[in-house]
DNA sequence: GGAGTTAGTGATTGAGTACTAACTTTCTAT
DNA sequence: ATAGAAAGTTAGTACTCAATCACTAACTCC
């Protein structure tokens, strides 16, 4: 239907590939879904990428760079506890909406192992650089501290674990966390 | 070659399995693959468990399970600090000599969204359960203080992303956390 | 030593999937 | 208007993988 310049298809292609990837990881999920999801057909997404390795590749960069993103704007002019609160506040909202995000990442996390084990060292690279961004733009605002930083980014990787299981907010696990991270409990989407 | 009984089989399918399942995932690991580290015929599997997903929410499981028993073991008979202390160390011990637990536990927590979302909440329920028994293991030795246990179980989350993703010891990442950390990064195998 | 049970295999099937090749349609520039 | 490029499709290939079926080999108990 509405045809679209190659750039902008390889930018519908990626945010689909990120939730398609994020339910099914790699493996489980295949080019045809993406292209389903996309509106296009599934050979062609092989003229936009060099194959489905490269798409997951680009899908895993943005989601690192988005979520970079969402911290350095959160954090915007604000220092130390300030900051801190922005950010929390901030990635909860995003994986209250986006749900897709956390999943993503995680699938992200665990395809580094698989590439790494299997010699390919250039996904790893790319991601390890994504992630010393993500903390960068965290460890800034937050004074520079590693131990503020290590901190915070655990909790992010407990809700992530915590969000993926599928706790509901009622739940005790959710006690130990700052308040508005109650909500994070399972958003059926 | 050595015959076994069922049940002792079904064990060693089980051992295999959470190998193998570390690596690929749900969708990555090919039965075969499983059934030649047994050491046994693929169709062999399908008359020990009914599926490939009943071996794979068993190996879920006994992943959580075992790591339950390592923080029972390494605290049993301590509290507060000295426990804290010690399930820490142990826990170090455990990624650093057997490093697909950790994985192993990274592909359960994503395949539990992923069979949520495909209607299928027994998995869940069973992965959730035994996350609180995981839980409880950690909260009772750290005086049963909620924030404590939240903040153990982060600092862990934030081990198991950072080995997954192949840090290597001496880099900054590792800065924030309790010493023996140290030995965490990326251990070949 | 033979009947019955339990452990295990080989051959196969049917569905799904990444990727290729050859073709068609729409836009754009002169 | 039309050549050529750029966007997109249909048809097909080679392969992998979970699961089934029909069968054989070994152990157990009388």
């Amino acid at each position: 239907m509405a045809r679209m310049s190659a750039e902008e298809r390889r930018e519908s292609v990626i945010r689909a590939a990120m939730k398609e990837f994020a339910r099914g990881g790699y493996h489980g999920t295949s080019t045809e879904a993406i292209a389903r999801r996309v509106g296009v057909s599934q050979p062609y997404l092989f003229r936009l990428f060099p194959g489905k390795k490269a798409i997951f590749l680009a899908a895993s960069e943005r989601c690192l760079a988005d979520t970079r993103r969402v911290f350095e704007e959160a954090a915007e002019g604000l220092e130390g506890e300030e900051a801190l609160h922005a950010m929390a506040n901030a990635y909860t909202r995003l994986i209250t909406e986006q749900p897709d995000r956390l999943l993503m990442q995680m699938q992200v996390y665990v395809a580094v192992a698989a590439a790494e084990e299997a010699g390919d060292h250039e996904f790893g690279e790319a991601v390890r650089a994504g992630w010393m961004e993500l903390w960068e733009s965290v460890h800034l605002p937050l004074g520079a501290d590693v131990g503020e930083t290590t901190t915070f980014l655990a909790y992010g990787m407990l809700v992530n674990t915590l969000v993926a299981m599928g706790f509901p907010p009622e739940h005790r696990v959710w006690e130990g966390f700052y308040p508005s991270a109650r909500l994070l409990g399972r958003l059926e989407k």
